[in-house]
DNA sequence: GCCAATATTTAGTCTCGCCTAAAGATTGAG
DNA sequence: CTCAATCTTTAGGCGAGACTAAATATTGGC
């Protein structure tokens, strides 16, 4: 294609389901690697041919790479787009429990209708009436304005040892039930979590958080992201050098207030 | 029609373009009497064939009747659902100005696209937390959750005796650049106004506001509704009887604060 | 290395909202 | 009373997004 000789090429405005198919592709390649159509589909509860169909759409669009059967890979306009949209759920998120007093089990579904209504400004208002957050309710990283965020896989629950302490970081939002179960054991990002014990056989786990002493099954386990505790004392400079976050982000993440 | 013997009628959600359509009609329909295929075209910038064609459709949903040719009027249903919209419109809109800092002039195209996306819960969430107000940040009034509404008609400036002193109620909120200016000559809904002299043969108006005496076109004071200061001594008990509005309203609307 | 199970794409439709062009109805000026 | 100007509706199309059913590609088990 030649080169574009008018500057204003007025890039027409993502429309609803393309956010959202970019957002889910976006969550499926950085947590498997790649996202399969089926996947999609599935993420998205639309038949597969449906996804075959967009895809190619956004291809067009420059928005994605397709290769046929072999799967699919955002652009750098994808990725940009795809974070957009995540950064304005999570912020939307984090307004809705702190300043409208949401349960953290109910913004997911607001905050997926909203993402696509709000302008870039009122965004941009609510982050700062919230003192510009780094972290969704759920412990999620919220993505800067300019597309970075901190994209570290963590360890979970289900792989602490006997004994290890550490701290909440992150679960999944789109499960309301598991959050209410959360919220009542006292499980949210930023609390400290001891492993008490394990049984056997992929049995359950006792952890110490708070001042309960919750069981819980592995399949809870291995839902719960966590990290570790703030070296205490000992090698305190020796910060992780490939790190590709960008936000100077030392401090604990969440330091959330309850999701109620 | 035969009865309905489910109860579960799950009435499908409204989709946006429809909810538009509900509300510019019964904008016009209590503005004008009716609401000419035409004039919703106007005001959904969108051709007249297109609002024939929807039109059709909405009255097959039982949210209007038509008569072709002769116009459109809007059954119980429509009603409830326009001022629905109108609703959230109107507590969006408040919402962004007072507890956001938007200004005035900059809180309707917002509104229009989150007042589809916002959940009942939302809706209502903000109109707690602005302690349920009853106008506007532009004056309009704010229907209640079961769909009851002031709709007495106005005077305006343009109404006006030379000498005589009203309290603003109320400007459309369609156009940013009029609303600018009425802030500059701080023309806003609550304030009083005196009417000092008026030019002839349709010349300009001047008024006092505040500590200001703007001079304005007859155009300008025409938008502008007014009501009553409230009686300072006289006849008191004297409300008016035909009173459709519910909201027990004495009070005079819009305390708000200013619209910056 | 083949072949059946599985994943993906193609083919063919559907509904919603919008458009333009053309036809039909209404109305007001004379 | 008539007819031209002004609505309004009809006819015909289009793109976005979804679906089902049918074809085709990939892959893993043997
Ligand atoms: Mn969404
Ligand atoms: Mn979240
Ligand atoms: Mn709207
Ligand atoms: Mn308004």
């Amino acid at each position: 294609m030649p080169a574009r000789p008018t500057p204003p090429a007025a890039p027409p405005p993502l429309t609803e389901p393309v956010e959202d198919y970019l957002k889910a592709i976006y969550e499926l390649e950085t947590r498997s690697g790649a996202a399969a159509t089926s996947d999609v589909a599935q993420a998205l509860r639309v038949a597969p041919a449906s996804v075959t169909g967009m895809i190619r759409r956004l291809a067009t669009q420059g928005l994605l790479d397709h290769v046929p059967y072999r799967g699919v890979q955002l652009t750098d306009l994808g990725r940009r787009a795809a974070l957009r949209t995540i950064r304005r759920h999570r912020i939307l998120e984090t307004y809705l429990t702190q300043v409208l007093g949401y349960a953290w089990d109910r913004v997911h579904d607001e905050a997926e209708r909203l993402e696509h209504a709000a302008s870039d400004d009122l965004i941009e208002r609510m982050s700062a009436a919230l003192g510009h957050p780094t972290a969704d309710p759920h412990g999620a990283p919220i993505p800067t304005a300019d597309g970075r965020v901190d994209e570290r896989t963590h360890r979970t629950i289900a792989d602490l040892a006997v004994g290890e302490t550490v701290r909440m970081l992150r679960v999944s939002d789109k499960d309301p039930e598991l959050l209410r179960y959360l919220a009542g054991i006292a499980l949210q990002p930023g609390v400290e979590i001891t492993l008490l014990s394990r049984a056997p056989f992929d049995g359950p786990l006792t952890l110490r958080v708070a001042d309960g002493e919750p069981v819980v099954g592995s399949t809870l386990a291995a839902q719960v992201l966590i990290e570790p505790l703030p070296a205490r004392n000992a090698q305190r400079a020796v910060t992780p050098t490939g790190d590709r976050n960008t936000t100077t982000d030392a401090r604990p993440r969440s330091a959330r207030k309850s999701a109620r």
